[in-house]
DNA sequence: CCTTGAGTCTGTAGTTGCTACAGACCCTAG
DNA sequence: CTAGGGTCTGTAGCAACTACAGACTCAAGG
């Protein structure tokens, strides 16, 4: 039994060390019930483990992926009821894709709108400026 | 004197309707400061003229591209104090550009990643699922 | 003249996803 | 036994709005 690695115990801090997430955000995760309300110790320390561990981890990529806190939430139901399918998550994956998509292409518009307006510009030293016009016509 | 179409006394609901704002997020503008107090009837009502209509789709337009509050009210600022110089506003947007491309970049490799997960997807009824899997890893 | 309904006023709370305190504990090393 | 760290809780703050409640005002209809 050489396996007592994934007992060990770990304070706030150290989860927050090993994850890289912010010892507040830990609090706020459980607070929304997306990282389950952990074992304490007799004074009242949460005490952590590999587990936690690895759903933190979970939902810190997902983060990075742009899931909102809503989409993560439903993941992790789907996996904490057992019930998920490729399906479900596929379908959810795709809809976040989709809204990516969208939200770059508003990105792209409101890029070529700056580039070509900023490109205008004389850069000197006067009041006349084509991006205040283009704002106030 | 046929001019007295700019002196045309609108209320909050009239500004909102002609600019498309919301009714309250004018309210908010003037409380941060990005729109004047505007002056009043005696029993209280906020009165608007034409430079309020100009103001507000100056400050509308800017945030359709994108641009902060924070960065709107250094705009007007500038544009307030007549003390604004075609290069200091091309710096300001070229910032804001800047942030911009930072931001596509960014969607684009989460666009990416996630399209490419999805795609590996069987899509079907079963428990084993890729986008799981790469979050969990 | 009075009522009714719509507009307006204010302050405040909610949203999302955290982050940062204050003030009270607790725990360990010297 | 004290000093310093950690941890606990609740709460407030950020952006940029949005939405209410409860009081007031105003114009039109009966």
């Amino acid at each position: 039994m050489a396996n007592h690695v994934s007992g060990k115990r770990l304070q706030r801090a150290e989860l927050a060390r090993r994850t890289g997430c912010n010892l507040e955000t830990i609090r706020y995760y459980e607070k929304t019930g997306m990282m389950p309300d952990p074992p304490r110790t007799a004074s009242g320390y949460r005490v952590y483990d590999d587990t936690h561990v690895s759903r933190l981890r979970f939902i810190l990529r997902a983060r990075e992926l742009g899931f909102s806190i809503e989409q993560i939430r439903c993941l992790l139901d789907l996996v904490d009821g057992g019930t998920q399918t490729c399906a479900e998550v596929k379908e959810q994956t795709e809809q976040h894709l989709a809204d990516v998509r969208a939200k770059i292409a508003d990105l792209k518009r409101i890029e070529k709108v700056l580039a070509a307006t900023a490109a205008q510009c004389s850069g000197e030293d006067v009041p006349e400026c084509p991006v205040l016009e283009a704002l106030a016509s």
